[in-house]
Parts: structure tokens; sequence; C-alpha cells
DNA sequence: AAGTGGTCTAGACCACGTC
DNA sequence: ACGTGGTCTAGACCACTTC
């Protein structure tokens, strides 16, 4: 990698507006990109820090810098002795950092699958603004019900784009962890979550495939997820039969 | 600092069980010691890489990654030119760290004070065991209401373990943000909050001081603080008025 | 011009996992 | 024994702030 400052006193050649661009964040980008687009698959190995670092031409430290900030936003998984990873969206993993469902207390929880449907129709208006969809797009429509310890107490509305998805609606079963299928069968590598959490009152559905009362309190949790490229790739709409269920969150 | 592995087929001297700790470990136990027994107050510089380094007898390699660690967790600031700072809990600093109600969409929301109350009393036997507080502690009990854009719309009562923070009671009103009451006047630095939320029903209080009609649905937070020290500090209690506000998380 | 943090390099050695 | 990531060092130069 050429060693230009690209801002300097005197005009450089490369590089445009930015100003100032560190190295590492320039080497940051491209493997980023190779990740993107597949260059290793989910759980594959990646070269050696010794020879990417030779390969694109900066050392070892600019490298590490690189390789270390993509482990702490979970993209890689690096393993003394053993080499750096792809991180795989692991049914445990992806349920540890995305489902924040526990008893009071913080016991954590794992839910089963309760009944299921998916379809794909024409995206609304409101469903194309949220994922950023044209026009024309279509979405897969997922509604499913949860589990804990056997008792109805999750249910699932899941809008996903369906030209990211191809066919995932016929995949059904789906299973427990959509995050692991999304990486494994699409590529798709969820690499965080936005949610807005209200209190409501249970309503005729809640009622009915919950079993609980009507005016019943309910959490309700819309998540946005987003995929490595900051694309929109989920919208998902819970609502959770409360009681003796806790959203569990540490702020930092 | 000694250059000594602390581990290894010789029988070393120093330390024990750990089995290995790598030098930054140690340079970063020492740094947050003093950061939390008040070496340097909220805002005060610290002095310079270098010195640190020489001081302490490591590289400035190391000193950085130390210091670059306590500025990640937010408890040192760093600004290229000028120095490395305790980082201040300001009033916009804090709110938007860990206060989470905003506008659905996410607009961002600044409460406005309403009534409150404050005194000392006995600690209660789930106090003390969430607290980690002696048989016989005292802990202070707040109990104030904020308004969101001139309505009542948050409850919270406030536990805070007397010893930790003395006389504070008396400094009623209190300031819209407690934490950077915490920091400045108790030496109280928040770090981390565990959060557990809930869906409930407003009961008689809430109708009676937020307005809102018994039976409606209610967004209750049940937070845990923690300090510097890994100590528990404060636990409160939020009662949200949920209609119109939610909490927005963004998860990693 | 001086001082601070930010980037980058080259090289040494350690700890861990595998063969 | 070997290869991998993890730690640590010493030194150079860059960018930002202040004087």
């Amino acid at each position: 990698m050429a060693r230009v400052p690209a801002h300097s006193k005197t005009g450089s050649i490369v590089s445009e507006t930015p100003g100032y661009r560190p190295l590492y964040r320039q080497v940051y980008d491209i493997v980023v990109r190779r990740v993107a687009q597949g260059d290793w698959r989910p759980g594959e190995a990646l070269p050696s820090e010794q020879s990417l670092a030779r390969e694109l031409g900066v050392s070892q430290g600019t490298m590490r810098k690189v390789l270390d900030a993509l482990t702490a936003e979970k993209v890689l998984d690096r393993r003394q002795g053993k080499g750096t990873f792809i991180a795989q969206n692991t049914q445990e993993r992806t349920q540890f950092r995305f489902f924040r469902l526990a008893r009071p207390g913080g016991r954590r929880l794992t839910p089963a699958l309760g009944t299921e449907s998916a379809r794909v129709r024409a995206a609304r208006a409101i469903e194309r603004e949220r994922l950023e969809l044209s026009r024309d797009a279509r979405i897969v429509e997922i509604l499913r019900m949860r589990l804990i310890e056997g008792t109805p107490a999750i249910r699932e509305q899941i809008l996903l784009p369906a030209s990211v998805f191809p066919g995932i609606e016929k995949q059904t079963p789906l299973p427990n962890s959509l995050y692991t299928l999304y990486q494994s069968a699409f590529g798709v590598t969820i690499v965080a979550t936005h949610e807005e959490l209200t209190a409501a009152l249970a309503d005729a559905e809640d009622h009915e495939q919950l079993g609980v009362a009507a005016g019943s309190p309910i959490l309700v949790i819309d998540r946005l997820a987003v995929g490595l490229t900051n694309r929109k790739v989920e919208w998902r709409m819970t609502r959770v039969s409360s009681s003796n269920l806790v959203y569990a969150v540490t702020l930092t």
C-alpha cells in the first residue's frame, strides 16, 4: 500500500475530499469489502496476519489494528495459536447477543418454536420506507409464535426484502435462530440491531395466540436489523407476554 | 515496571494464581485505581502519555494501549494536540448515554423536573441484597416525577447507599442529571447500567401522578448502576407512561 | 516552535494450539 | 518443532492545538 499521506501541502495526486485518511482505515475498508462479498465463508480462516500484511503492503502492526477492530465488531474471531476466522452467527452466540429476553434477575432463556407461516407479498409504503426498498419491491412476511418453557409467550412478525432472501419462505420450518440461517444460506451477516420498546395492552390476537387476557400488559419490541454493508435487512415486531419475562440490557 | 513474565517454567517469585498477566493489564489496574481514588478531578488533564510511560517504566506503546482502553470505556477522554482528561459525566453526555427514552423514530428528549422528595431510612432486605449492603446499612430514597414537553410522563424511585452519598438528601432540588452530581459532588463515576424492562399496568399512583387511566400500559425500567470499581451504587425503578414514548437501544 | 495525541514501522519474544 | 495470534519495545513521522 502506497505510503501517501493523502493530504499534504504539496497537492497530492491520490485521494479526494476526506482530507486525511489513515492507512489502517483504508486497509479496514478493503478487508470489510472482501468479507462482505464473501471471499471467505463463515467459519473459514483468513490468511495469517503476517501474510495479509505482506499482501496489502503494510506492517504487521497496522494489519493487527484492522483485524482487532473487526474482531471487536464481532465480524472476525481471532484465536491465539489457531488463526483469524469469519465469525459465525451460531445459535448460541446470536441468542445471547440479540435475544435479550430473560427471567427477572438475569437467567437466560432459549425459546422453542410454535406455529409459523411465511408468504411473499408486495411491500407496503411504510415497509418500503423502513427497509429502504424501491417502489415495486416485494417482501417476505413471516409470522411465528415461540414458547418459553412450553408456554406461548412471544409473537413475532418478521419482514424481509424478498430480493435479499430469495426463496426463504419455502424453507419452513424455519430454524429457531434466523440470523444463523441468514448468514449460512444468504450470506447476510447481521452486525447490529436498532430496537424501540414500548408497553401495550394485549389485543384479540394476543389473547388468542398467547393465551393472555385482553388488556394484559405486553412488551412490544420494534427491531430493525442491519447487515455488514449497513443495509437494512430485517424489520421485526415482537410482542411478549410480559409476566415473568424481562428485556435485559447493559448500557455502557 | 519489572519485566517479569509472571508465569514461566522456572517457578517465578512474584504473582500468584492468575497464571499470566500482561503488562498492560497491570498498568491498567494501576491507572484505574488512581482514577477511582480521585488522583485527578473530572475534566482535569492526566500527565502526557510519554511521562506516564516513563513514570511507570513501560513503553509508550503499552501506555497508549491502556489509555485507549480507558477511553473506549468512557473513563478518559483523549484529544489530539491537547491531552488526556478524566471524562466528565456532563448533562448532555450522560443524557445520551444512559437516558434511552425517545419519540418513536428516534428523536431524543430532554425531560424536565417535576415534584421530588428525598429521605434517609434503613435499607430493606431486598435493597441490601441488590445494592450489596451490610445488615445495618441506610439508604437514601428519592422519589421524583419528570415531565416530557410539559406533561408528566416519568416516575422514578431512586435508592442510594447513604454511606456513598452522604447528605445528598439535603441537596434538593436535585439536578436533572443525577450522574453528573454523583461524579462532581461524591466522586462516583457511573460506568455501566444493567437494565431490565417489563410492561405493566398503571396503578393508582401512576393514575394520580402521571394522569393516566388505571390499567393503561406502563413501561417499567429496573436499573442497577455500577461505578468504576464495580460497586453497585444506585438502584432505580422508572415507570414511563408509554404512549408516544419508546425506549431506544442499539445492540451490537 | 513546542507539546500532545495519532499513525506506522520493524523486530523481538511469549503463549497457545497442532502436528 | 512450527505456525498462529498476543505482547512489548524503540523510534520515526504526522496532525492538531496552543503559544
